[in-house]
RNA sequence: GCGGUCGUGGCGAAGUGGUUAACGCAUCGGUUUGUGGAUCCGACACUCGAGGGUUCAAUUCCCUUCGACCGCCCCA
């Protein structure tokens, strides 16, 4: 083998595809019905975006990063998620113009250098919405249904929504320091990990396996909010109380990109091995401005879900997926003159709406009837020089091994004409 | 970035420091001048991820490298 793909990165062949198309085709329907519309941004943006936008000390702008430099030297990533993109393109093309709010939703791959394990590959494929222009907890409640529908939809069980408030900046850093003060007394005895996050990231401490049970005392962040973050939070809950959405309140949940603000939450189920988010989201008000300037700030809140996690946990739970379409009719041509008369009847047809294949390795009549089999084609036709000579051909039903002679001139037509009649 | 396990034909999988690298599935051909899903017969790895080293000899020992899987960090 002269050539691998690169590591991390996947190849989607016949009998996976399926499910991918599946999962996006859901996706589009569900879209449809909440008035999403696609926008597609391109795969690589200038790295300057990402870095103001994700965030400079987050791990994914720190140590995740597709970056390179082009022939003009300007320093480009692979983007490493959506929304930095999605809001760019909104910012530049003055979508914050549009009087209602802009409801736009992306599919595509993403790129993270990571080591790959379960769950998490280098180029990895998210299915996001984003709602810009309104500040309204019910738009929060409505972004975080989607997503939750969404898994409904597929089939899937069990999943949870973990919701909670991260409220501003400033509440964020004061939530910070308190939380320091907290955590300083018993720095000594805390792992190894906890002592690190503690320096880069203290909010993601109180999620730590091992320390847990130190923390029962901890200050929570949802003391922190002013009057604007609980009301608005309050709101949130009451409308997803409203819409029977289910969900558990976790004050520890913090997401890892720096432009939340207000709701945060994540969808969770298990099945992927260590990992068990599926996906997330949150309000962030101010993203629009920092990344479009601030005279044109609009207030947003979107999710994404990573397919290839949703896909896992499908899997897992056996939920049936739709099939590649099957084969109405495989033709066999016996000696060269029939051969060539399956050519033309084959893509008749086609034409004419049925599936159809034919025979392209010179097989004789066993092995065509041996491929035929494992194409599951539901009909065979065989022509030779006996029924091109009388103007029939044999079509063979191969689930009953029934065989009949049909007009050679019309059995496409009556073929297609039975098929009708099944779907009808 | 760190750690663990692993890498033999299309797939699954045995194997040993030394003449022809088991077996199963799949595939192809035959048994049946033109008929599938069963049986039987036959064919199918100058080669054991790649590169280097040790050795009279390496798929089997050592090193390097690439990759896969799993976990840590973190996240989708």
């Amino acid at each position: 083998m002269n050539f691998q793909k690169p590591k991390g990165t996947p190849d989607f062949l016949p009998g996976t595809v399926e499910k991918w198309q599946y999962l996006e085709n859901t996706a589009r329907e569900l879209t449809a019905l909440y008035r999403y519309r696609e926008v597609r941004t391109p795969i690589f943006e200038h790295t300057e975006l990402f870095k103001r936008g994700v965030g400079e000390t987050t791990d994914v702008v720190e140590k995740e990063m597709y970056t390179f430099a082009d022939k003009a030297d300007r320093s480009i990533t692979l983007r490493p998620e959506g929304t930095a993109g999605t809001v760019r393109a909104y910012a530049e093309n003055k979508l914050y113009a549009d009087p209602d709010v802009t409801k736009l939703y992306y599919v595509g791959p993403m790129f993270r250098y990571e080591q790959p394990q379960a769950g998490r590959m280098r180029q990895f494929h998210q299915f996001g919405i984003e709602a810009l222009g309104s500040s309204s907890p019910a738009l929060d409640a409505e972004v975080i249904a989607f997503g939750y529908d969404y898994c409904r939809k597929l089939g899937l069980k069990d999943v949870r929504v973990e919701v909670n408030s991260v409220g501003t900046a400033e509440i964020r850093a004061n939530f910070r320091a308190k939380l320091l003060a907290f955590l300083e007394p018993m720095k000594e005895e805390l792992c190894r990990d906890c002592r690190s996050r503690m320096e880069r990231n203290p909010l993601r401490v109180l999620d730590c396996k091992i320390d847990q049970h130190r923390f029962d005392g901890a200050p929570s962040i949802l003391d922190e909010l002013d009057e604007e973050c609980r009301t608005h939070f309050e709101q949130v809950r009451g409308y997803l109380d409203a819409m029977g959405v289910p969900y558990e309140i976790n004050p520890r949940l913090v997401r890892g990109l720096d432009y939340y603000t207000h709701t945060a939450f994540e969808y969770k189920a298990a099945g992927i091995g260590a990992i068990d988010t599926i996906g997330g989201g949150g309000r962030y008000n101010g993203l629009v401005g920092q990344i479009g300037g601030e005279e044109h700030d609009q207030p947003g809140v979107g999710m994404a879900l990573g397919l290839e996690r949703v896909l896992i946990i499908l899997e897992a739970q056996g939920v049936s997926i739709p099939e590649y379409a099957p084969l109405d009719l495989y033709l066999i041509g016996l000696g060269d003159r029939a051969e060539a008369e399956t050519v033309r009847l084959v893509h008749a047809a086609r034409a004419a709406g049925l599936t159809a294949e034919k025979d392209y390795q010179g097989r004789k009549m066993k092995s065509a009837m041996k491929s035929a089999d494992r194409s599951a084609a539901r009909e065979v036709a065989i022509l030779g020089d006996d029924e091109l000579d009388a103007g029939v051909i044999s079509i063979k039903t191969m689930a009953t091994g029934e065989q009949r002679k049909l007009p050679l001139g019309d059995f496409i037509r009556m073929l297609a004409e039975e098929k009708a009649g099944r779907q009808a």
